[in-house]
RNA sequence: GGGCCGGUAGCUCAGUCCGGCAGAGCGUCUGACUCUUAAUCAGACGGUCGAGGGUUCAAAUCCCUUCCGGCCCGCCA
C-alpha cells in the first residue's frame, strides 16, 4: 500500500482474534480483509481506531462519504475478528474559507444556490476558520457546525456509527496544546523534514497559523514564538488563496496555541498522534502529497507511528469530478431516495483502487448487481467461484437491521431495538447475523426497472396485483417480506422521473396525440372499447387485448403499441391492460374510440 | 520533469498481488412458450486481455519498454 522505500510497512502477519478467512483458499476475497489483517499485523491496542476526516467546505457528497464508508467496513471486519472498534471523523473545521461554494446545502439535504443565501456576509469571511463564520442558514452554531452536522448525517443514513470529532475543538479544549508545543519547540526539525516536500518552506517558515486578534482571519506569519508562555507573535499578513489574495490586517498580536491551527500537512499526523489512529483511508490525492510528508512528520518530528494507509480512487458523478465549490454534487439523502441503503454501501464495497462514475443514469444496473450479489450469498443463484466467494465475504456487511419492518424483525426474534444497535456488542451483533441467515432468506425484491413501472400505478392493490401476475410476489412470502419490497417502487419512480427515461411514463389525457390507425386497426380498438366500457377487471382486459388483436388479424405488438401510443404516446408501457383497468373508464373508452 | 491508479466482450466490470483451457451481468441476435410488452426460458454471437519485447513447459497475470485515459507533486476525498 505505502510505496514509500524507507518505511516499514512490515510483512502482513495474520494474527489475533478469530481469524477467519482461511477457507483453504487465502486470496482477498473482499479488500476490507487484506486491510484488516494489515492493521492486526500492528498489534494495536482497543480500542482500534479508524479515522477519517474533510474540511467541512461545503456540502458533503458523495465522494466524502468514502472517509465513512471504507473505514466502516474495514471496522466491522475487525468488530467479526473479537476486536472494540472507535471509528472517528474529524471535521478539519479550523481550516479558512478560501473560496465560495457556489452550491449549499440545508440541514435536510435541499440544495441551494449560494445567491439564495446571504453570499455577502459569507464573502466577507474569506481567510475565517469554518467555525468562526456564522451558519449562513442560521441554524447551527457556525458555518462549519452546519457542514459537519450535514456530514454527520450522511453516516447516520447509511447506519455508520462515527464520531465526529472538531479539529477546532481539539485546539480550544487544549487536546492539542501538547503536540503543538512540540512542533514549535522542534521548529527546526519541523521546517527541514517539510521543506523535503515543499519549496515555499524558507527560514522564516514557523509550523503554526494564528488567528488574527483583530480582523479573525487566519494567518501565516510568525514573528516569535515562546514555549513557555505558549504563544506565538504574528503579523496579520495576505493570504494566498488559489488566483486570489486574501487580505491580512496587518496587525500584530499575539496568540496562544489554542488561538491558531497547524498547517495541514502537521495538523493530520497531529491528529493520528492525539486520537491514536491505527488506520486511514484517504483519496488518491494525498497519496503523493501530504501522505509521505505525514508519514515523515509523525515519525521524525512527533516520533509516532503513523496510521496503516488505504488510497482511495475517485468517483466522478456521471462522468463528471465530484466538486462542492463547482457545486457538482449529489448527497447521501438525495441518492437515498432512489436506492436502498444497502445498495448504496455495495457500491462502496467495491474494490477502491478502480475510478468509478456513479451514473444515475443507470442506477438499475446497480442495483440490478446488487441483488445478484444478494443471490449469490443465499445460495439462490449460481456464479463463478469468485463471485461466489466475494458475494459470501460482502454481502453481510452490507445489511442494517435498521432498513427492514418491524413485523420482520419481530418475526425473526430480533430483540435488539435497531436504533440502538451497538456495532462492539456481540450479542447484537450476533442477533443481525442470525436474522440475516434465517428470517432474511424470506425477503423478497422486485427487480429495479419492474418496480419502476409498478411506480405508474397509483393504486396499492394494482401493484400487487402485477407483481403476483408476474411471479415477483406469491403467496408463500410474508407480509413483512411483501411490504418492504414494494418500498422499492417509490425509490424506482422517483429515479425515472430524475433521468425521465423510459419507465417515465405519463397518461396523455389532455387531448389524444396523434396516433395514425389503419382501419383494421380502428375497428379493433372500436372493439376493445366495447369489451371495456361493459366492464371488467385487469386480467380480463390484458387477455382480450390479444384476442381483439387475433380476431382482427393484427399483429400482437403492433396492437399494444398502438395502445401505448394513445395513452402515453409512446412505443412501450407498462401491462396495458392492468393499467387501462386502473384508469377511469370513461376517460378509457373515450380514448380507444379516439374520440377525446 | 517525477510519481500514483486504470486500460479485459457493444456497455458495466470480475480475474492480475499468488502464472495453469479468457469469465459474469447487461445489451444484441435466434428460437420456444397456441397471452411478446421490465416478459420469461433456452441457445448463439461477441475478445490479438492497449501495443512491443523478455522470462517460462505455460503469461491477462511476473520483468522491461511503450501508447492512451484519469489524477497527484498549492488547498481538496
Amino acid at each position: 500500500m505505502s510505496e514509500d522505500g524507507d518505511d516499514d510497512t512490515g510483512p502482513v502477519a495474520v494474527s489475533s482474534p478469530g481469524d477467519e478467512d482461511g477457507n483453504g483458499d487465502d486470496r482477498y476475497a473482499f479488500w476490507a480483509d487484506e486491510v484488516a489483517d494489515a492493521v492486526e499485523a500492528r498489534s494495536p491496542t482497543e480500542p482500534v481506531v479508524i479515522k477519517g476526516g474533510i474540511s467541512p467546505s461545503g456540502v458533503p457528497h458523495l465522494g466524502n462519504v468514502n472517509e465513512i464508508t471504507r473505514g466502516y467496513f474495514v471496522a466491522e471486519v475487525l468488530r467479526d475478528r473479537g476486536w472494540t472498534v472507535r471509528q472517528v471523523f474529524t471535521t478539519d473545521d479550523r481550516d479558512p474559507l478560501r473560496k465560495l461554494p457556489r452550491k449549499l446545502a440545508d440541514l435536510d439535504g435541499n440544495i441551494v444556490d449560494l445567491g439564495d443565501v446571504d453570499a455577502g456576509a459569507l464573502g466577507r469571511n474569506l481567510g475565517h476558520a469554518y467555525t468562526d463564520i456564522p451558519d449562513p442558514f442560521g441554524c447551527c452554531d457556525s458555518y462549519g457546525a452546519h457542514f459537519s452536522a450535514l456530514i454527520g448525517a450522511s453516516a447516520d443514513l447509511l447506519g455508520v456509527p462515527i464520531d465526529v470529532v472538531s479539529t477546532t475543538e481539539l485546539y480550544e479544549s487544549g487536546r492539542f496544546d501538547d503536540v503543538v508545543e512540540h512542533v514549535l519547540a522542534n521548529r527546526d526539525r519541523a521546517r527541514e523534514v517539510l521543506g523535503q516536500y515543499q519549496d515555499k518552506v524558507d527560514a522564516d517558515y514557523a509550523p503554526f497559523n494564528p488567528v488574527c486578534g483583530s480582523c479573525g482571519k487566519i494567518t501565516e506569519t510568525v514573528t516569535g514564538v515562546d514555549i513557555d508562555a505558549r504563544t506565538v507573535a504574528y503579523r496579520c499578513t495576505d493570504i494566498e488563496a488559489g488566483e486570489r489574495t486574501i487580505e491580512g490586517c496587518g496587525h500584530e498580536g499575539e496568540a496562544t496555541f489554542r488561538e491558531g491551527k497547524l498547517p495541514w500537512r502537521f495538523e493530520w499526523p497531529a491528529q493520528w498522534d492525539v486520537l491514536g489512529v491505527d488506520f486511514e483511508p484517504f483519496g488518491k490525492d494525498h497519496a503523493e502529497g501530504s501522505w509521505p510528508s505525514g508519514v515523515d512528520i509523525a515519525e521524525n518530528v512527533l516520533g509516532t507511528d503513523p496510521p496503516e494507509p488505504m488510497v482511495y480512487e475517485w468517483f466522478t458523478l456521471d462522468d463528471e469530478p465530484f466538486s462542492s465549490s463547482e457545486g457538482n454534487v449529489v448527497l447521501v439523502h438525495d441518492v437515498l431516495e432512489t436506492l436502498e441503503p444497502e445498495v448504496l454501501r455495495f457500491f462502496f464495497a467495491k474494490d477502491p483502487n478502480r475510478a468509478r462514475d456513479f451514473s444515475v443514469e443507470r442506477l438499475d444496473q446497480l442495483v440490478d448487481e446488487f441483488d445478484r450479489a444478494e443471490r449469490l450469498y443465499y445460495d439462490e443463484e449460481t456464479g463463478t467461484d469468485d463471485e461466489t466467494r466475494r458475494a459470501d465475504r460482502v454481502y453481510p456487511y452490507l445489511f442494517d437491521l435498521d432498513d427492514v419492518p418491524d413485523d420482520a424483525l419481530a418475526a425473526g426474534d430480533v430483540t435488539v431495538d435497531p436504533a440502538a444497535f451497538d456495532h462492539d456488542d456481540p450479542d447484537h451483533r450476533r442477533q443481525r447475523r442470525t436474522f440475516l441467515d434465517e428470517t432474511f432468506t424470506d425477503r423478497v425484491r422486485l427487480p429495479y426497472t419492474f418496480a419502476a413501472v409498478l411506480g405508474m400505478f397509483d393504486d396499492e392493490a394494482a401493484r400487487l396485483e402485477a407483481a403476483r401476475a408476474q411471479n415477483h410476489v406469491t403467496d408463500a412470502d410474508p407480509d413483512w417480506a411483501v411490504t418492504d419490497a414494494f418500498e422499492r417502487v417509490a425509490l424506482a419512480s422517483e429515479w425515472a422521473t430524475r433521468t425521465d427515461n423510459e419507465y417515465n411514463y405519463s397518461v396523455q389525457r389532455g387531448s389524444a396525440p396523434a396516433v395514425d390507425v389503419d382501419d383494421e386497426t380502428a375497428a379493433a380498438l372500436d372493439e376493445l372499447a366495447g369489451f371495456v366500457a361493459d366492464g371488467a377487471d385487469g386480467e380480463a382486459i390484458q387477455g382480450e387485448i390479444y384476442e381483439t388483436a387475433k380476431r382482427h388479424g393484427l399483429d400482437v405488438g403492433d396492437f399494444f403499441a398502438a395502445g401505448y401510443r394513445l395513452f402515453f404516446d409512446d412505443d412501450e408501457g407498462p401491462q396495458l391492460g392492468y393499467f387501462l383497468a386502473k384508469l377511469d373508464r370513461e376517460f378509457v373508452v373515450d380514448r380507444l374510440r379516439r374520440e377525446r
